[in-house]
RNA sequence: GCGCGCGUAGCUCAGUUGGUUAGAGCGCCACCCUGAUAAGGUGGAGGUCCCACGUUCGAAUCGUGGCGCGCGCACCA
């Protein structure tokens, strides 16, 4: 039997009860095992950083991971879901310094490295139980028991292994590059890291002379003007770049005494006169090439000595001078500045190479050495007295100063630009610095990982060769290594002696090395804090104390590099190292590798999406250049096929979301308030997943009427009604059985079943199919839509269409006393909502099964499966499907529409009832015409109830109400009439139609001609629309055009009035709350002859419309009320002892 | 600067290979129902499809160039 259900239902609380179902009976692990064997269904889960709050963005990431593998498990796939955290990295650092109150990594390294990475894993811990909290509530089934977790040993241990593969291979190296450097943090960051920190900023920028000198080195009254957005790289200067082939001048002031001489580029002369609203006159011109060569005298003299420039020989013989001399350089632009730009190769990777260059040029080791008094913590060294101790960018407003004072600043002023700064800590501008740092030869795989992209399938399809395609064609190399502490330590050891490397795989490999030592460092913390997890031996600081015996020079010892890892690597290794593998798992790794399905937001296209196809074509695939054969050991695409790529999602306001500025709601309110399914829905079926969806609290709760509501209404009727009938599925037919939708149904085939039945069947079978479709396909949204459909054809057409047959005498059984008609509707409404369920589950897992709980389980019995998530997922049956039926039913309901807005045009309620309406279907030639025509008339009953019309008919005079007209159609004659088409077009417009359509009739073609041509036409080259000729009421649409008589007969009005009566007395009901089940007394006051004359004609039909005992005309005191002109008063009172006892459901007439 | 995406009703968004009357939900107005009832239904109003030029017989749809918004990239010295 079925459990009675609420009208009201509070989603929350229902929520609640499902998740402690699940919870207690296990259903995910059933989910599982029940599909144990079949083909599978791979899935990746991206690890959430578990480090902040999860925010709605991270809620619908896991709306949509949840969905595909609950559908391709109902689908009889088998997906097992491993939970995944991304604990590692500068995010947990950056977290921990903010808890403690530091910044620096000399504060970290004076509050001790080892409490610090506890405290790190304690921060992780903590985070990822409120992840898991919210994977919880909104039902993403995940097995959060066995999840990965990046800073386990055995993780860790198969980063090693992919670090220990690509340094064998050569593909791990130590360069000494220009790096983008985090000052305060000591580390060099990735380009994707540096990526995320961009921010416009007004910086300030100067133009400064540098004096050219004579051969004493004494300077002269000529200047190069250069310029820059970073003044404290001027300490540094080396050189002068100008463009060879740009033409420079020298300038002087335009009537001034001063003898001083500019040197720029020609283009900019008037940039900057505007600038310095100075005039300017050109004393001389000169390519850039004659320019080179000469030297010049830095802005200050941190490097270069007193006196002549100082030489030294040059490779191919000859000297030159070594530093602070013009260079000629290509990367020298008149988009900005003077076209001469100052060179400060430590600060700057263009700058870098123009060193590199230099020094080649000279004989080995007398060229320039690079120039730098910058520390690695971002302060000038004593090199730099001004500034010596301070940040550098401190100290730009000082170094302008200075330069004014000595004359040599032409010019300051704000340049507002993006300037990248720390993604964790953003008021900490990054610098470029010249720094020793570990990279991955990524760029040498860069066609590889091209090809690999290629064999993707990205949705949407433009990320493919759009942002995630260029990311990768811009490729350059990871640089992995980050000199901070709580991290996966690179497994590189280092002899102290040579200097060369080894890479180690695992911890067993290096406790196997020859004189291994310090492992007691670990062994020690652990004897004294029992709590220390065992993951932290491979972690820093205790694997730092690990040593052994050197093979590269005897009696030396190998110790291991700083360093530890971008956490980026962690995560992209994460198709493997989820198990460990190669160490261990190698059987879930093949089973598992790669993904069918991952989905993360857009951010990740140079996080996760980049690291994890890097990594993998690297290891997985061809190298390039090689012709080993079995080097490419996985065929693409890996390490994932689809990948569904999320919009951003934005506050309230449209905006970013932003905690501070509080434009959106914690996702816990929502859940509390909506309930996890309203969310879900109102993500997947919102709008296509990858637009950038706007959260909002009203349009989630707006969200709610369309589709659960809706559902949660028809559900709610069926199991009231079925109570009071008695519809009993199980005791029907002692078992049901779900695996297939041909449900046990007491001897009837479908066919059997009327056509309302019928048609309800058709749609729901035809909307499976579509959606099953549309789910292979990826297309949640598009399947959403059709289920919102099927779920609005089921409220508005069938239960509306079909509450006669629920509340019809006798009960929903087969025997003699049974109603057969009702039980049909029963049994109709019952399997489309199993199936609905079904089809919802994957969508709204709560909700669907809540409903398969009372009306499978409950009132099913025994063959039903305890959750709606372990049986198989409705795909529809093909030859259930009535096409027919559908169009025509699609027809009446257009026609029902068409006829109410006839009605509305004149202003006739749908009280009044009329006496006829017609239709004329507006094709009369189709195919489908006569038979759709006939159905349509043989319905008429059914149009005259939904219109409130005595009569219908299809007209078959069509002239009296419509004309019709035909037109070319477009698409058809276009192609074969070219230019000639509006000729074409116009004269068929102009053709009379009623004529035309008769000669195409008799003669099957019809030649049509105008000025200059002529074309044979055929009827499926014409389109024929109708329209109402005026003065009729009418509604055309595309189908038909609906026309309702307007003459009223008094027969007619009185009829009218009597339902107006009928109305106004059932209001009065309401407002008295009076049980629906209440007999009463009626006595109505009436001045209007005409009035009450109505009510007598039909005294019986008011009384049983209202469950009146007695009807009567009296006096009345009461308030009189207005019916369409007439005054009325109605007394009511309720029946003594006549409680609802002698009125069942078939209590109506 | 280069690249990607977006721009359709008051709001949030659909719009399939270019085709004649551009749709939905919400909101608004009017109406209906009153045995799913603090629900439900129907109808209506409301649109220079960002702008311009072009391709085409025909453009919301394709092309070019703008404008606006969002995002990404980075040799912005």
């Amino acid at each position: 039997m079925f459990a009675p259900v609420r009208g009201q239902p509070d989603f929350p609380e229902i929520e609640a009860g499902i998740a402690a179902f699940w919870r207690e009976r296990g259903v995910y692990r059933k989910s599982l095992e029940l599909r144990r064997g079949a083909p599978r269904f791979v899935f990746f889960e991206g690890p959430p950083t578990a480090n902040g709050m999860p925010h709605p963005g991270h809620c619908l990431t896991r709306a949509i991971k949840d969905l595909y593998p609950r559908y391709r498990t109902m689908r009889g796939e088998f997906c097992e879901r491993k939970a995944g955290w991304d604990t590692h990295g500068l995010p947990v650092e950056v977290e921990v310094c903010k808890e403690i109150g530091i910044h620096s990594k000399a504060e970290i390294e004076a509050y001790g490295v080892e409490p610090f990475i506890h405290k790190c894993q304690e921060s992780v811990w903590r985070y990822m139980k409120e992840w898991e909290t919210l994977t919880e509530r909104i039902g993403f089934w995940i097995d959060l028991s066995d999840a990965y977790v990046t800073y386990q040993q055995s993780y860790v241990e198969s980063v090693w292994w992919a670090l220990a593969t690509l340094f064998d291979r050569g593909l791990l190296y130590q360069g000494h590059k220009i790096v983008w450097w985090w000052a305060q943090g000591g580390t060099a960051l990735s380009s994707g890291e540096v990526g995320q920190g961009y921010k416009e900023v007004a910086d300030p920028s100067v133009y400064v002379a540098f004096p050219l000198v004579d051969a004493a080195g004494r300077p002269t009254n000529r200047s190069l003007v250069a310029w820059t957005t970073t003044p404290w790289t001027l300490p540094s200067n080396q050189f002068a770049a100008v463009k060879a082939d740009l033409d420079y001048v020298v300038v002087r002031e335009t009537g001034s005494a001063d003898e001083a001489e500019y040197i720029l580029a020609e283009p900019l002369v008037a940039t900057l006169a505007e600038k310095l609203k100075r005039a300017f006159d050109i004393v001389e011109r000169l390519p850039g090439a004659a320019l080179v060569g000469r030297s010049y005298l830095p802005p200050f003299d941190t490097f270069r000595p007193a006196g002549p420039p100082q030489s030294a020989p040059l490779a191919g013989g000859g000297s030159d001078t070594i530093g602070w001399r013009i260079v000629a350089a290509d990367f020298v632009t008149t988009d900005s500045g003077t076209g001469i730009v100052h060179v400060a190769p430590a600060f700057g990777e263009v700058d870098y190479g123009v060193l590199v260059a230099e020094q080649a040029r000279f004989a080995p080791g007398t060229g320039p050495a690079l120039l730098n008094c910058v520390a690695p913590d971002g302060t000038f060294t004593d090199a730099f007295a001004m500034g010596s101790g301070r940040f550098v960018k401190e100290c730009d407003r000082d170094i302008a100063r200075d330069l004014r004072a000595r004359g040599l600043l032409v010019h300051q002023e704000q340049y507002v630009h993006d300037y990248p700064f720390c993604w964790r800590a953003d008021a900490d501008p990054l610098i470029q610095y010249p720094r020793k740092s570990w990279f991955i030869r990524t760029s040498q795989f860069r066609d590889a990982m091209l090809a690999n992209n290629a064999a993707i399938t990205w949705l949407p399809e433009h990320i493919k060769d759009g942002r995630f395609g260029n990311f990768l064609e811009t490729n350059v190399d990871w640089a992995l290594s980050r000199e901070r502490y709580w991290g996966t330590p690179l497994p590189i050891w280092e002899c102290e002696a040579t200097g060369r490397m080894e890479a180690i795989p695992s911890y067993a490999a290096l406790l196997a090395k020859p004189g291994i030592a310090g492992t007691d460092v670990f062994t020690r913390a652990k004897a004294a804090n029992p709590q220390l997890s065992d993951d932290l031996a491979v972690h820093k600081p205790y694997i730092d104390a690990v040593t052994y015996d050197s093979p590269f020079a005897g009696g030396s010892r190998m110790r291991r590099v700083p360093e530890v890892i971008d956490c980026w690597f962690d995560s992209g290794a994460m198709p493997f190292a989820q198990w460990g593998w190669p160490h261990s798992g190698t059987a879930e790794f093949e089973a598992q590798f790669p993904a069918d399905f991952i989905s993360e937001a857009i951010d990740q296209t140079r996080g996760w999406f980049y690291s994890q196809l890097a990594i993998s074509t690297l290891l997985f695939g061809r190298t390039p250049g090689s012709s080993q054969p079995g080097d490419a050991k996985k065929p693409y695409p890996h390490p994932f096929r689809t990948c569904i790529v999320l919009g951003h999602m934005l506050g309230e306001d449209g905006q970013k979301m932003s905690k501070s500025r509080r434009n959106y709601k914690e996702p816990k309110v929502i859940f509390d308030t909506y309930g996890a399914d309203a969310l879900r829905w109102y993500f997947l079926a919102g709008q296509p997943p990858w637009t950038s969806i706007r959260y909002n609290e009203r349009a989630i709760r707006e969200s709610i009427p369309e589709f659960l509501l809706r559902l949660w209404n028809v559900y709610s009727f069926f199991v009231i009604y079925a109570r009071i009938d008695g519809f009993d599925p199980a005791g029907l037919t002692g078992s049901v059985d779900d695996r297939s939708f041909a449900v046990a149904r007491g001897g009837r085939a479908v066919s059997d079943y009327g056509e309302l039945d019928r048609w309800m069947l058709s749609e729901v079978h035809a909307t499976a199919i579509d959606m099953v479709g549309r789910l292979d396909a990826f297309d949640h949204f598009g399947a959403a839509q059709r289920l919102s459909a099927l779920v609005e054809a089921v409220s508005n057409w069938y239960v509306r269409r079909s509450r006669e047959r629920f509340w019809a005498a006798g009960r929903a059984d087969v025997g003699p006393e049974g109603n057969r008609d009702k039980l049909d509707a029963y049994w109709t409404l019952y399997q489309t909502l199993l199936t609905i369920a079904r089809l919802a589950a994957p969508f709204v897992p709560f909700v669907s099964e809540e409903i398969w709980r009372n009306l499978a389980v409950a009132g099913g019995g025994a063959g039903f499966a305890e959750s709606v998530h372990l049986t198989d997922y409705p795909i529809g049956e093909p030859d259930l499907i009535d096409g027919d039926l559908v169009r025509r039913m699609a027809l009446v309901r257009d026609v029902a529409s068409l006829g109410r807005a006839a009605r509305a045009a004149e202003k006739l309620k749908v009280r009044q009832p009329l006496a006829k309406v017609e239709v004329i279907l507006a094709d009369a030639t189709s195919p489908h015409a006569t038979g759709d025509a006939a159905w349509l008339e043989s319905h008429a009953e059914l149009v005259c109830d939904e219109l409130n019309v005595k009569g219908f008919e299809i007209c078959r005079e069509p002239e009296r109400y419509i004309t019709r007209t035909v037109q070319a159609d477009l698409k058809k004659l276009g192609p074969r009439l070219g230019k000639d088409l509006p000729k074409a077009r116009d004269a068929i417009a102009k053709a009379d139609g009623d004529a035309l359509l008769a000669a195409l009739a008799r003669d099957g073609r019809v030649t049509v001609a105008w000025a200059g041509g002529e074309a044979t036409l055929e009827r499926e080259d014409l389109l024929v629309r109708t329209s109402a000729r005026p003065g009729w009421a009418a509604a055309e649409g595309r189908q038909a055009v609906v026309v309702v008589s307007t003459e009223l007969t008094p027969a007619l009005v009185a009829e009218g009035l009597v339902r107006e009566v009928v109305h106004a007395v059932q209001s009065h009901r309401k407002s008295l709350d009076l049980e629906f089940t209440d007999r009463i007394e009626l006595v109505f006051a009436t001045e209007s002859p005409d009035l009450r004359a109505a009510i007598e004609a039909h005294l019986d039909y008011v009384a049983a419309e209202t469950l009146a005992t007695r009807v009567s005309f009296g006096g009345h005191d009461g308030p009189i009320i207005d019916v369409d002109g007439h005054g009325l008063g109605i007394s009511l009172q309720v029946t003594h002892g006549a409680g609802g006892a002698a009125v069942d459901a078939g209590g109506r007439s």
